[in-house]
Formats: C-alpha cells, sequence, structure tokens
DNA sequence: TAGTGGTCTAGACCACGAC
DNA sequence: TCGTGGTCTAGACCACTAC
C-alpha cells in the first residue's frame, strides 16, 4: 500500500466514524505532515483524494472542512458494476444468464472503428432480477482477444468485471456512458417485468482497457420506476 | 493565468486541433519539463487535469496516450448550466421565467437541516424553450442571503449562475444530484409541451458553496424524448 | 538496458482568512 | 499578523514497458 494511500484510508476513517465531525476542520497540512511524519505533498494527494470523493472541501486561508458523507456519497456514478452495486445496497438480488454466444460485431461498432468488419464479439445477455422481478436487462458485447476466449456462465451470473480483471488479469480503465429514455423493444417485454410500461432508461457504454484498447459494449435496460442514477459533481472554475 | 493551467490549456488545444494525434503519444514528462522550462510535478499537474477530463489515458512505462476527444468529450456531467450547455451546442433556445417570487422553505430542505423552519426563499420556475417547444421546466430553491435579496427576471432569463457567480460573486463548490423517471404533475402538463407522454426525468441537485453552506435546491424536469445524459468514467482500481 | 510514468522528499514563496 | 491551503522547484528512487 502506497503512503498517500494510507493515509487517505486513515482519514477516510475517522471521518465517516465521526472522529472528524461534519463540518469540523482536519488538522491542517503541517500538522498532518508531523504526525504521519511524511512530505507535505504526500498529505496533499490524500487529500486530493479525500475531496474527489466528496469527503471534503477545502478552502484556502481556512482549511479542510468535513462533509456529510452520509448525504454525498452513495456514488451510483463512476464505473461500477452491478455486483458492486449491489454489496453497497445489500438487496436480494440474483442474476439469469439468458444468451452466451459468439455473434458477428455488431455494424454500429463496425463503423465507430472499434473493431473490423468480420471480427466476432461474445454477446452476453442477462436479466437482473431484485425481489423477484427482473427490473434491469443487461446486454454486453465482449471483443475476443483470443480464438479459444469464452465466459463461463456461472462467472457471469457473479460478475463480468471480476472475471475480467481477475480472473483473465485485465485493467479496466474508463468508459463512456450515455443516458436516455426510449421506447421498449419486443425483447424488452419478454425478458422484463414490465407492466404498463411503454419506455425504458437505457445507459450505452463503450469501456476501454488501460491500453486504450477497445473491450467492451454494453446496453443496460432499466425499467423506470426503479431507475436512480447519484452524482457528486464539483464546479469546474477554470 | 498559473502555469499549469497554461501549459494544459496549450497541450489542451494541440490535442484538439491534431497536432497530437488520436492514439500517439504525448512528449515525455521529461521532455516537456525542457520545453516549457518547469518542473516536473508541474507538467504533472497539467497531465492530470487532461487525464481527468478525457484527453489522454497515462500507461506507466509507455507514456500519455491521446484519446478520442470527439467521442469523449460531450460532457453533460459535472456542474454545469443550462446556459453553459447551449452554449457548447449552438441550439436555438430561449428561457421564460414563470415564477419569480419568496416563499416559505420547503418542507423537505427543513427536514434535511438544509434550511431553517421559517427561513423564505425564493422560488424561480423557468420554461426552457428549444426550437419553439417548453423542453425542460426549472424549479428552483434560492436560499435568500438578505433580506433585500432578488433576481432580476431580466438576468434569470439568461443565467442563474451567471448572476450568483457574477453579480453576487459567490462561489459554487460542489452538488448532490439525483437522477430519476417519474409520473407528471399537473404543472408539468399546464407549462411543458408533452404530448402523450406519462413521464418525464427529474434530475434533483443540493447546490453547496465553497464555505460549505447550502445555496440551492433545484428540480430540472425533463421531456422523456429529448433527456440525454453523457459521462466519462474512470474505474476506481483502490 | 534505456526510457517512461509513479511516488516521495524538503524546501520556497504566494494568496487568502481569521483575529 | 499569523496560520491556512495553493503553486512551484529540484532533486531522488522505484515500477513498468519496450527493445
Amino acid at each position: 500500500m502506497k503512503l498517500h494511500e494510507k493515509i487517505y484510508f486513515e482519514l477516510k476513517e475517522k471521518i465517516e466514524s465521526g472522529t472528524y465531525p461534519v463540518g469540523s476542520l482536519l488538522p491542517s497540512e503541517h500538522e498532518l505532515v508531523a504526525n504521519f511524519q511524511v512530505s507535505r505533498e504526500t498529505i496533499r494527494k490524500a487529500l486530493r483524494n479525500l475531496l474527489e470523493h466528496g469527503y471534503i472541501q477545502k478552502k484556502q486561508g481556512k482549511g479542510s472542512i468535513v462533509l456529510d458523507v452520509k448525504r454525498y456519497n452513495f456514488p451510483v456514478s463512476g464505473l461500477v458494476s452491478f455486483k458492486e452495486l449491489q454489496a453497497k445496497q445489500a438487496i436480494p438480488s440474483r442474476t439469469i444468464v439468458v444468451k452466451n454466444e459468439r455473434v458477428k460485431a455488431p455494424k454500429h461498432l463496425v463503423e465507430a472503428g472499434l473493431v473490423t468488419e468480420d471480427e466476432e464479439m461474445i454477446l452476453l445477455v442477462r436479466q437482473r432480477e431484485i425481489n423477484g422481478e427482473v427490473i434491469i436487462l443487461d446486454k454486453d458485447y465482449i471483443k475476443c482477444l483470443s480464438k479459444e476466449m469464452h465466459l463461463p456462465n456461472e462467472q457471469m451470473a457473479i460478475s463480468l468485471y471480476d472475471y475480467l480483471e481477475g480472473d483473465i488479469g485485465l485493467l479496466i480503465a474508463y468508459a463512456k456512458k450515455e443516458f436516455n429514455v426510449e421506447p421498449i423493444t419486443k425483447e424488452d417485454c419478454e425478458l422484463m417485468a414490465l407492466g404498463q410500461d411503454t419506455h425504458v432508461v437505457v445507459v450505452r457504454s463503450e469501456v476501454f482497457l488501460e491500453d486504450t484498447s477497445f473491450i467492451q459494449y454494453s446496453e443496460s435496460r432499466h425499467r423506470l420506476d426503479k431507475f436512480k442514477f447519484v452524482d457528486f459533481a464539483r464546479r469546474q472554475h477554470a
């Protein structure tokens, strides 16, 4: 564990436990330098991390003010998998793998230059059940990194990202996401518990690895009444 | 202008203009130090800024890879005002101020501890027209910072944030936002061009100043077919 | 092995806030 | 005035990538 990470986690823990109460000031950077016996830049890196995650607000001439974490830190933003979300929220859920097969790359990905024309991809379709109802339908196209590559159904029922990052050792770096509300398709009707709904929320993502190579395109289709997206945003004054 | 900002803007400009083509490597940090005649930490701060805004991907042992800005940098995320959005997209639009009056603070804000019970706030309701249709309905509750405070209608038709930041000199720092899809209200029907729609996208925000004091609560109600939210997200491996 | 970015140090000076 | 965070410097050593 890096020094600045250790300091970040220690301060984060003290904020979450109330050792540093909401609205109070953290010890000054100078004091933290003395306490942790590290250089000021190392302290500042830890504080920057706290700032970016919504734990503190810094003010020149004053100090680092502790924010109300419970209010601002239900992060559904960023790049987080369904499994990681569920783990945080402790909701009874289940995943059913509907499709897991090789297909030709969809045309719009070829046109976007993300894959070559005759390339094969793995199409993965999964139902996400919460309290016994299918609330989310996930459709993923994953680039084949080798001829033999396949995705074990048992793993896909847990987490695609756990498999790609843990078992295969890929490093997922960033994604472009797009949120829309669209009319339902026949597939939505068949695979989701929609009732009278006429629309679903569609989250489309293009996902890339650390070397900037394309790895995954996904469409996550959500029932309107269960969709919620929470974000913590900082204003850019540049 | 700070040094690292100047370097950030110069590199950003060269990426956007294609001087550094997509997929190529930026000059190494060592080279940039020599070119700009600054210390390495200053270069690194500029590069960190490019990374956070989706312009580059860094890889240890390799370098800084230029990403496809056109594809990833339509930022509707962050904390951006309607006026700033319109400016980027050059769409003919108009804002109509429907209400601008003092009211008692709404109960849910009192319960959340954001305002005191008998406090007055300014209620601002604005229609956002695009191509002659009301697509968005913005309802804002703004905290009264003085007895005399009022918001000029002419300014509100341009930008609330321009007024608060420019004219009054407030510094908006961060916000918590929540996205939901909800059934329409009577007010939506009356003030928006909804057609057969039964739902709208609702974006609720709590906005805070640099000293962490609460300043604004807002509800932005969007017609389903015109709502779109684009995000660039990095995976947290910590 | 050579070159890259990642981490860390020990200073300096400046701008802002509270008193 | 004093203490705070913001910017910047000039080094050091380490981990990873490419060859």
